[in-house]
DNA sequence: TCCTTGGGTCGAACCGTTTCAATGACCAAA
DNA sequence: TTTGGTCATTGAAACGGTTCGACCCAAGGA
């Protein structure tokens, strides 16, 4: 591959003459800067960002950390993310961890090895030491979804709180009493946030709540199938969940059809997050949709001006709380 | 950010020392490697990756270039070329073009500049101009999903002719006749290979296609939600809809839903490709999905062939078809 | 005629590594 | 005592750029 050498010397200048007229620095006479041009096409010239970086002292490559590309919800993140960063000529080192805790910190160091700019990362450890490790690394960060506790890093998220507070007054609203909750473990963040939502709401509707019906899932469709599974086989079934994420929406949903009962006329189900092409889903289930272009953008420009402007890495952490939006479908039933 | 001269200089030794005993190559004395271990990591010392890359010649990235990450299918592919490539200490820079062909070649340059070992790209543009670039580019380019006619890269897909011969068999064994296309425009690669697919079958039953039922969309679910509400409106319906891609399924699907009809009872309908969740939908469409994974891991060894191995980048250009799989749902009836 | 000015170009230092030939210390063999 | 051979360590070159001070030369002013 062609170096700024090889078109020096097809130029007849000296290598600092071809790098002053590439870049339309110096004061280069007409002449000798269509020679160069020339010479440089000529030879499919063109600069390594690599040197380039070394010498200027950082490069322009921004890292995003994921732990499942595979999940719709984050690959919508990674195509805005991208959008707004590559029209600053930046670009993105994505790594999924594919949901592996102990790859974060490896993750995190490898791209620090590359010495990206700055970080978007949506974690999935909370634990005393990730959160040791965030607050000792010179990279820029921004966190998005999920928090750390602990750090003082800037964070993009929606009103988690709000989310399953808006889903449960709506069925409150419908006449339901007896809600199931259908929630992640505690030590996610967002699961407890989500959790306290739907508890704000219940008590502020003078309902007591049944702790049977306040289930730690995990996220995932599997467990929530298993779990609605056994609480719909009970006499005492609740007329209505509220799942805290969309695949354990859609977990429920199969389990609710797989016994031979049907959404919503024998239960109500709603929940959080956006299904991909969720409108197709029979019926379509009511939920709280997070902006994920909007958690994208911020997230995106926020590492763009820490990394570009001045003493931009030591400016106070920011919060941004995007706010999210019920979409009605037909899956809740007014009791 | 710590430097080797940082530590040399803390372990009171030179700088090719601590470069020796960091990569424990030179015969280094027991208590000077243990003291500039120590050195690096009091000073949170991790080597440049930069530095290193343009040193040795060649750095650990990869190129990923996507047109539109949103759909699964292609997050899917992601997770696992990651998989792959990150169990060589290779990382991916990921690029989406967001469905803009004339980004492309532009993309591909950026990466060149990043001077990535090699890049995996599942292309739009199918023109001779993009032909010509691609002819030239002095990087191992691995082609996966669409092929660019006139190119001699390596590629890896998926027997795009079988996948709607084997749907389209399967609806004429259900007794079906009147059988309606809906494809992408001929420009795509796939989109011709699979309407081949398509006019093969209904051939080789002798069965003449209404030229009215072959229909070019556009790979999306917009229009193909659209060509299905005009079929439905007619009087002359098919019995059956053979869509060439997820998306336009799920588009039909609703359209056929929004009119008052119902699958499969007023219509059958059969896709090519996974739906994420496509368990929940009702109906279950019956699919033919392509093997992401295979798919993803071939594409992620070659490259890393091409890059790793001694004269790889010369290796003659290699195919891999891999072989779709026919999974059924219900949405499809015998008449 | 000499000095200044500035436009155009160049040489060299530098960014953070790796690598290789060279150096020095030490010891065994002659 | 000299020679030769390890072993441990070092200095310098190289990778491909950018940048800055220095240089040369022609034109303009004193």
């Amino acid at each position: 591959m062609a170096t700024i050498r090889d078109v020096a010397k097809r130029a007849g200048v000296a290598i600092s003459t071809v790098s002053l007229a590439l870049n339309g620095k110096g004061p280069i006479s007409q002449e000798t800067r269509e020679r160069i041009e020339q010479a440089a096409e000529d030879l499919g010239y063109s600069p390594s960002a690599m040197a380039q970086s070394l010498r200027r002292g950082h490069n322009k490559l921004i890292g995003l950390v994921l732990g499942d590309i595979g999940n719709p919800f984050f690959g919508r993140l990674l195509r805005n993310v991208d959008a707004v960063v590559s029209q600053t000529d930046h670009m993105l080192i994505v790594a999924d961890t594919a949901s592996h805790a102990d790859r974060e910190i490896l993750t995190l160091s490898q791209l620090r090895r590359h010495r990206v700019g700055g970080i978007i990362m949506a974690p999935i450890s909370n634990d005393p030491a990730f959160a040791a490790f965030l607050r000792q690394i010179d990279v820029p960060v921004v966190l998005i979804d999920q928090y750390v506790d602990g750090v003082k890093l800037d964070f993009v998220c929606s009103d988690n709180e709000l989310t399953t507070t808006m889903l449960t007054e709506y069925l409150i609203r419908l006449g339901h009493r007896r809600i199931c909750y259908l929630g992640g473990q505690p030590h996610w963040w967002t699961a407890r946030l989500r959790l306290a939502g739907f508890r704000t709401a219940m008590a502020a509707s003078g309902i007591d709540v049944d702790p049977e019906l306040e289930i730690a899932a995990d996220f995932s469709g599997e467990r929530a199938y298993d779990h609605v599974t056994r609480l719909m086989s009970r006499s005492n079934r609740p007329t209505a969940i509220v799942a805290a994420n969309n695949l354990m929406a859609l977990g429920a949903l199969q389990a609710i059809n797989d016994l031979g009962f049907s959404c919503p006329e024998d239960i109500s189900l709603t929940g959080v997050d956006d299904v991909p092409w969720g409108s197709v889903i029979k019926p379509r289930i009511t939920t709280v949709v997070q902006p994920v272009e909007e958690l994208a953008e911020v997230a995106a420009r926020w590492i763009l001006e820490r990394i570009t402007t001045r003493g931009g890495a030591a400016m106070p952490p920011r919060t941004h709380v995007a706010m999210p939006r019920l979409v009605i479908g037909q899956s809740c039933a007014r009791i």
